[in-house]
DNA sequence: CAGTGAGCGAGCTTCCGCTTGACTT
């Protein structure tokens, strides 16, 4: 018999304070939620008043019979999940699978955890909040309506195997509205003018550079300025010096994790995730999974304490955060390195990594505010009303700078803050150099996976345990792609003042150039159309804070739950019947225009295997001929030109000793075809469209004498071949791993034969 | 590895939010 048993939510957290709690508890974690709605059908009565019908997840049986058993051997037992909504229901749950005596079972919470929070906690117990609990079943049951109800509209509308839901089609739509802007967007290019100018102080010349105030529209305007400027006379005007003030940002918090980790280290969310885990599990850092900003009183004075004794007195600050996240539920601390005291850890370069830009943030936000001052000095002519401006910063004390400073998501590499020589207003100026440099804007920026978070988190959509899960079922559903894309080459001009001479030169840049960014799909974009045709209220960006709001209210005893839900299935449930009776199929047919020959009507459309072009009307009486997209073009911006070149293949370039060289793109990129066999053209060299078959027979060529080299024996059906990994046996589509030691060459048959029936193959 | 785009129908797919392991290569 145990005298208590404690139920937390994570096997770490339980770890922890079964340290502080001596020999009389025991603690056990629930590992989150042990109960779900039943996972075949919709799981809800709705005509009994929208009642749930709850079943234990086949994985959550084993650790349910567990804890049954270290319950009915306890005498108390004491129910310590987080204190938000889903902890109360955990809380609830267990009560109702576990069937435990209420008389004996008292329902805790701490905020943080120390043994000092733990005591006061079991001082002061409570009984389940039945209103919090109804919040959450509300909560639950609305995302299940709406996800079953609408993804089998989806399987009968559009495709089969889709889905639809409060949060992930909200991010589809954020990443589908940003790429239109960008479709629609128009660069506009003007000119930028900058200065270098020469000023003479004492025996030597000291530099200073400034910008224009005034953009020139078009080249001839910019030239016209620069011979202005040839003739000026150019002397220092006013001199502005502000003194200024920064603050650290907030410790992190999941998303804002997610965001640095992305900007400082390159991790993608679920990577940054993985490592947090690891930490925290290794006692590391405190949870990751968190909306609070707030740290506790202990770390906030361990804190001080590595701040005094690394940096001094004066760099030190106490502050606490207030915490800004829409829909926040506080349950836990902000992510933090468990000892302060340790500015470094052992592990992985990437744990490393993670820990010291965790650290970082956390003794950087509390520390004293950067002094800064700023100096703007600005530039007159005596021919024109043009002011040059430049602008230098000086870091008077540099307080929280010393150890960390937050990234944005725009690269300002042009924002460099220089120090300025010292001027006096009135002193004359004398160019070196002035360039007007052609500069087109820019269209708003795709999402990255952590500025999606961002995102998200202003719209109040998603929690921190569901970020990096919405970001791959998004991906999963073949809705959105992240990827890198190579952008364009874009003429600039360049007109620069030198020496009384003004000279023009053209350069080439690339424009839109993308590294891991998320781009819709096809299938994406129609069914965010179908979904805001049909659905508008649900993929509303306020659907989920209208719906938060009522079960805020549900959750303070001012609304019954099941109200609330009938209210909105009332309203939502005809819009699914409606759709399914009066929609045709979802195909985004787009009409592309003629053919120029044959007169036929060209469209793209949704096939079963993807997007497709289709030249002839099978409803006219004509055969309709078939082309799929390549992987970069999508549907809604596709030109008649670009869909007649997709016809062209697979063509014909020629033979080589009697047979066809055949070319044609397929599901893995263009490639050349002969005698049977595929030959992958190389990416970014050849095009298979302008492709000669000088240039095939060498693909040809090369490839043969790669496979020659690939074999090292054969015996009949068996073949020892060098893979990517080294040599290895393959046999029957299977291949077979050859155990250290062996040579490759020198294997019989029989040894061969002996490592495959060694190594049962498996069915996939 | 590299094709496919007729139509029918059975049986399957699906949500969000809590939490960690199992499986090998």
């Amino acid at each position: 018999m145990i005298e208590n048993l404690v139920i937390v939510e994570s096997p770490a957290k339980a770890r922890t304070i079964e340290k502080f709690l001596g020999k009389d508890f025991k603690v056990v974690s629930s590992f989150g939620h042990i109960r779900d709605l039943t996972k075949k059908n919709l799981g809800i009565d709705i005509t009994g008043g929208f009642v749930p019908r709850y079943e234990i997840p086949k994985e959550k049986i084993k650790v349910v019979n567990e804890l049954r058993k270290a319950a009915s051997e306890a005498k108390t037992i004491w129910i310590a999940s987080d204190e938000d909504r889903e902890g109360e229901a955990i809380a609830w749950h267990l009560i109702e699978v576990l069937n435990l005596d209420p008389s004996q079972t008292r329902r805790i919470v701490f905020h943080e955890i120390t043994k000092n929070a733990i005591e006061e906690a079991i001082k002061s117990p409570r009984t389940v909040d039945m209103n919090l609990v109804n919040a959450q079943q509300a909560r639950r049951i609305l995302d299940r309506l709406v996800g079953f109800e609408i993804s089998p509209v989806l399987w009968k509308k559009v495709q089969p195997a889709l889905s639809a839901g409060r949060v992930q089609s909200v991010a589809v739509r954020l990443i589908v509205e940003r790429e239109r802007e960008i479709i629609n967007f128009k660069p506009e290019s003007s000119f930028k003018v900058t200065g270098i100018f020469r000023i003479i102080t004492g025996s030597s010349n000291e530099y200073i550079k400034a910008d224009a105030a005034t953009k020139f529209n078009s080249e001839e305007e910019a030239k016209r300025f620069l011979e202005l400027c040839r003739e000026a006379l150019f002397t220092v005007g006013n001199i502005a010096v502000k003194p200024g003030t920064r603050s650290p940002a907030p410790p992190f918090i999941t998303s804002t994790l997610q965001q640095e980790a992305y900007r400082k280290l390159g991790f993608s969310v679920s990577q940054t995730m993985a490592l947090a885990q690891k930490l925290y599990e290794e006692g590391k850092i405190t949870y990751m999974r968190t909306d609070s900003t707030s740290l506790s009183k202990l770390a906030l004075s361990k804190i001080r304490e590595v701040v005094i004794s690394e940096y001094g007195e004066k760099y030190s600050k106490i502050r606490q955060y207030k915490t800004t996240a829409k829909g926040a539920q506080e349950a836990h601390e902000a992510i933090r390195p468990a000892y302060p005291e340790k500015s470094s850890i052992t592990g992985t370069q990437a744990e490393k990594r993670l820990y010291d830009l965790i650290w970082k943030r956390t003794i950087a936000s509390q520390m004293a505010d950067a002094q800064i001052e700023r100096t703007t000095v600005t530039i007159d002519m005596n021919n024109s009303p043009v002011i040059f401006t430049a602008t230098g910063e000086v870091v008077l004390f540099d307080g929280f700078l010393k150890v960390y400073t937050e990234s944005s998501d725009h690269d300002n590499t042009e924002d460099e803050k220089a120090i300025l020589p010292p001027v006096k207003a009135g002193m004359e100026l004398y160019y070196n150099k002035i360039t007007a440099t052609e500069k087109y804007t820019s269209p708003p920026p795709r999402y990255t996976e952590a500025s999606l978070v961002k995102k998200l988190e202003e719209l109040g959509i998603g929690r921190p345990s569901t970020y990096a899960p919405i970001i791959s079922t998004i991906q999963q559903r073949g809705y959105v792609t992240r990827e890198d894309r190579p952008g364009e080459k874009r003429k600039i001009t360049i007109l620069e003042l030198s020496e009384g001479k003004i000279s023009s030169l053209s350069k080439t840049e690339i424009a839109g150039k993308e590294k891991s960014k998320l781009f819709p799909k096809d299938i994406g974009m129609i069914v965010n159309d179908f979904l805001q045709e049909n659905f508008t209220d649900i993929i509303d960006y306020n659907f989920t804070a209208e719906v938060e709001e009522q079960f805020d209210r549900i959750a303070s005893g001012k609304l019954a739950y099941n109200k609330m839900l009938k209210d909105f299935y009332t309203s939502f449930h005809p819009a699914v019947e409606e759709t399914l009776e009066k929609k045709n199929k979802a195909k985004g047919v787009r009409v592309l225009g003629t053919h120029p020959e044959t007169g036929e009507t060209i469209i793209v459309k949704m096939g079963r295997y993807g997007p497709v072009i289709q030249a002839g009307d099978p409803e006219k009486g004509e055969k309709p001929k078939f082309a799929s997209l390549q992987k970069d073009q999508l549907m809604e911006t596709i030109t008649l030109e670009e869909a007649l070149k997709l016809f062209s293949l697979p063509r014909t370039l020629g033979q080589l000793e009697g047979d066809d060289v055949t070319v044609g793109t397929g599901k893995f990129g263009p490639y050349v075809r002969y005698r049977n066999k595929y030959y992958s053209l190389k990416k970014n060299v050849d095009d298979p469209y302008i492709i000669t078959l000088e240039r095939a027979i060498e693909i040809i060529r090369e490839k043969d004498k790669a496979d020659q080299q690939k074999v090292i024996k054969e015996f009949n059906e068996i073949r020892i071949l060098n893979g990517r990994y080294g040599p290895y046996i393959s046999f029957k589509g299977q291949n077979y791993r050859i155990p250290k030691g062996k040579d490759p060459a020198g294997l019989s048959e029989e040894e061969c034969l002996d490592i495959i029936n060694k190594n049962p193959k498996k069915d996939k």
